[in-house]
DNA sequence: TCTTACACGTC
DNA sequence: TGACGTGTAAG
């Protein structure tokens, strides 16, 4: 697509040490991508580009929200990329989970992000498999995915197979890829998958949008909310509206956005986009493991990189946005659909590095026999659930089978209990909590799983911040693919580590 | 913080 | 044209 250029390529290939600042992917116009990738036998050579990366670049600076409603509410940026590299003619299924971050819940005050307390527990973790799955190699090549349909809830009773989150609590998705031929089911011990993090989509959940900017940043990109974009006229009549109600009046645009200098909550000052303490640079981290396993909970954040912004600012123009606030109306006029080309920045993952560890939980168990059995024309979206583990979580030690599993880890539940998968097999009946539970569970906060494994790709990207030395995306455990239901249950992913980049509690 | 009805927009 | 996706404002 036109809109792949600036793309980061993650690839499981690339040695973590090998990786320099300057690799392959560094040359391309994004930085190279925090991603990190888990990438098992016959995954090799996989990557993935993440999608207009720019915008989810300018989301990142400022501290990405992600309004969560009891109906369920779509991702936006939404969650697209472009995969190469896979057998034209095997199938494979794609899914994304979101992940705790960390373990820590959040607040917004002083116009920015700060640690309040504890995390509440894990909500029952739910994979989201992509509605064409399964499909051929070539099928997946052959455009971008997009995820938009994946919704996002609080509703922790949720029956739609959403995926379920709490609010004020930081989130990385990720996004798995599940060979699903007859000699590959899933949940078979030999289940190749890979799974794939971009820590630049990494968010905070919440009910409503607690930065202005964040909000501004939406109408001006979602289609969906131009209603509230502010051309000259429309502000105009909108004020001759309001005030013909009420008092004075002034430019929603203008109020909405009022601009803060804001922080940037996943890290540093939204300045420059390069500055993401979250990010997770290259992280292209990527282990042979059982990606299937659910994915651990929160994984370690992106460690900061300051390396990672100059990457980013590759990509094209921000500059409205960034700009004040004030500059608003104008903002909105433009909106991201319409930027050129350029503005779609995509990242490319190597899929294919030496496996950093992934999240285990993502292995959909049984996930095979459904893949096989269901057709590409069932398009519904099933979840699966499995409690979700949580990165941090001490009692795991990394994303291993190693952790026992915790009653609330059980599988299937009647509230977790799912995946979202579009065949049947897997929608919403039983079995396809089967897959969910592995999915989440038990994974722990991205930190800490990823600081935890004891085996640990570095991404190519320098370290980013000294204190962070162990970024989840880059480091990933593997693990034998071979599990079963249950025990992808049980499975925890930790990260350990890093600490959310966002701004300390102050 | 969260939920809801609403207007406005896309598809 | 209707279903659905948005952020808003009120409660």
């Amino acid at each position: 697509m036109a809109n792949a250029i600036q793309e980061r390529v993650d690839t499981g290939k690339d040695s973590p040490k090998e990786n320099k600042p300057e690799n392959h992917i560094r040359s391309l116009s994004s930085p190279p991508s925090p991603q990190t990738t888990c990438t098992q036998q016959g995954m090799d050579g996989i990557k993935v580009y993440m999608q207009e990366r720019e915008l989810w670049d300018k989301f990142h600076e400022l501290g990405t929200e992600m309004i969560i409603t009891k109906a369920g509410r779509r991702m936006f940026p939404c969650y697209k990329v472009k995969v190469t590299g896979l057998n034209p003619k095997s199938k494979y299924i794609l899914l994304m989970d979101v992940v705790p971050a960390d373990d820590h819940r959040y607040k917004f005050a002083d116009n920015k992000w700060s640690v309040s307390g504890k995390a509440e527990p894990a909500m029952p973790g739910r994979l989201y498999v992509h509605p064409d799955s399964p499909a051929t190699g070539s099928h997946w090549t052959r455009q971008l995915v997009s995820f938009q349909k994946l919704k996002l809830t609080n509703n922790h009773l949720d029956p739609f197979g959403h995926i379920i989150l709490n609010s004020m609590h930081k989130y990385q998705p990720r996004l798995h890829i599940v060979k699903a031929d007859e000699h590959n089911g899933f949940g078979s011990k030999n289940t190749a998958f890979c799974t794939h993090m971009f820590s630049e989509t990494s968010f905070i959940a919440v009910t409503s949008y607690q930065n202005h900017k964040i909000t501004q940043l939406k109408i001006e990109n979602n289609p969906f909310a131009k209603g509230f974009r502010g051309s000259d006229d429309m502000e105009l009549h909108r004020m001759a509206k309001i005030q013909s109600k009420e008092y004075p009046v002034v430019p929603r645009s203008s109020v909405r956005q009022r601009v803060c200098p804001s922080v940037s909550p996943f890290g540093g000052e939204a300045r420059g986009l390069g500055s993401h303490p979250y990010s997770c640079e290259n992280g292209v981290s990527s282990t042979t493991q059982d990606l299937l396993t659910p994915p651990p909970g929160p994984y370690t954040l992106p460690q900061p990189d300051p390396n990672k912004h100059m990457q980013v600012y590759h990509c094209n123009k921000r500059k409205a946005d960034d700009t004040c606030p004030t500059t608003e109306h104008h903002h909105y006029k433009k909106s991201y659909i319409n930027s050129s080309p350029s503005d779609v920045a995509s990242y490319y993952h190597p899929s294919a590095y030496p496996p950093p560890p992934l999240p285990p939980a993502v292995h959909p168990p049984g996930l095979s026999d459904s893949l096989h059995r269901s057709e590409a024309g069932q398009r519904q979206a099933c979840m699966f659930a499995g409690s979700k583990p949580r990165l941090d979580d001490p009692s795991c030690t990394s994303w291993s089978y190693s952790c026992p599993l915790t009653p609330a880890m059980t599988p299937m539940t009647p509230t977790d209990p799912y995946m979202t998968f579009p065949h049947q097999p897997y929608s919403s009946s039983p079995r396809g909590s089967q897959l969910s539970s592995v999915a989440h569970q038990g994974s722990p906060p991205l930190e800490d799983s990823l600081s935890q494994c004891p085996y640990q790709t570095q991404n190519s990207r320098p370290p980013q911040t000294p204190q962070h030395t162990s970024s989840p995306l880059r480091e990933y455990h593997c693990y034998p693919t071979s599990l079963s239901p249950t025990q992808y249950h049980t499975l925890h992913t930790q990260i350990r580590g890093g600490v959310p980049e966002w701004s300390e509690p102050t």
